[in-house]
DNA sequence: CTTTGGATCGTCT
DNA sequence: GACGATCCAAAGG
């Protein structure tokens, strides 16, 4: 099929797609397209933070300022901000009022592909860094494979940051969606223990799709903190 | 290949 | 005042 037909298979996912538990929400996220214009990358690679029961959790401790969009209505993205550089990307869910939220890890370049490279690369030129290895070529190269693997790549890849927090991915007020093009969850995805968190990291609440080459490579140990 | 340290700041204690 | 749902480059085997 064309790409222009590819295209037009791709319908939203309606609300109550995500008013349910985040250990519900998660695996069915796997395979789906977040879409920004001209840039879509498929979802390979999540974890599922509940509210009040998982001390891993933003909303652990109640509302605040910063996590006041977990808590508001299904649907939407809840970004935050971190290690002073870095910004992550949620997919909220559960019904208004009621925290909970799935973390998007790593997409699967699948269009935008120069787009994608030139916000890599313009986010590391901001810290004087050198180009992204395969900018200014048009085909794929090896190196697309880290395009949108790992959270923090992800939102560079698409241009996510402070301004798309709350933005709704049913409707796309705010530039972003989500979409379904035909492609199923895997029937068994891959399964581990949340990266990088210290409270509750033994639940196996992380999830992506076995033998995806985009899948974000754990560091061989977790970071040590030194005592 | 693996491991380590630095960057950098909003948020909550 | 500490530390984080991270990434990158450099150094070491």
């Amino acid at each position: 099929m064309s790409a222009a037909a590819a295209r037009a298979r791709r319908v939203p996912l309606p609300r109550g797609f995500y008013e349910v538990d985040p250990l519900v929400l998660a695996p069915v996220l796997l395979n789906k397209l977040l879409v920004r214009g001209g840039r879509a990358g498929r979802i390979v690679e999540v974890e599922a933070y509940r509210g009040g029961e998982d001390p891993a959790s933003h909303a652990f401790r109640g509302r605040t300022a910063r996590n006041a969009t977990m808590f508001g209505p299904p649907g939407r993205l809840y970004v935050y901000f971190t290690y002073g550089m870095h910004f992550c990307a949620n997919v909220v869910c559960m019904p208004e009022g009621v925290a909970g939220a799935v973390l998007l890890r790593a997409l699967a370049p699948v269009d935008g592909l120069e787009e994608m490279r030139a916000a890599r690369t313009a986010w590391a030129a901001g810290r004087g860094g050198r180009p992204a290895p395969g900018s200014g070529s048009g085909s794929r190269s090896a190196c697309d494979r880290d395009l949108a693997s790992g959270p923090a790549r992800l939102c560079q890849a698409m241009g996510i940051g402070r301004d798309e927090d709350g933005a709704d991915l049913v409707t796309g007020r705010g530039g972003l969606r989500l979409v379904d093009d035909g492609v199923p969850p895997p029937a068994t995805p891959g399964v581990s223990g949340r990266v990088g968190i210290r409270q509750a990291a033994d639940l196996p609440w992380r999830l992506w799709v076995p033998g995806d080459p985009n899948v974000s490579r754990a560091r061989a140990r977790p970071a040590v903190h030194r005592r």
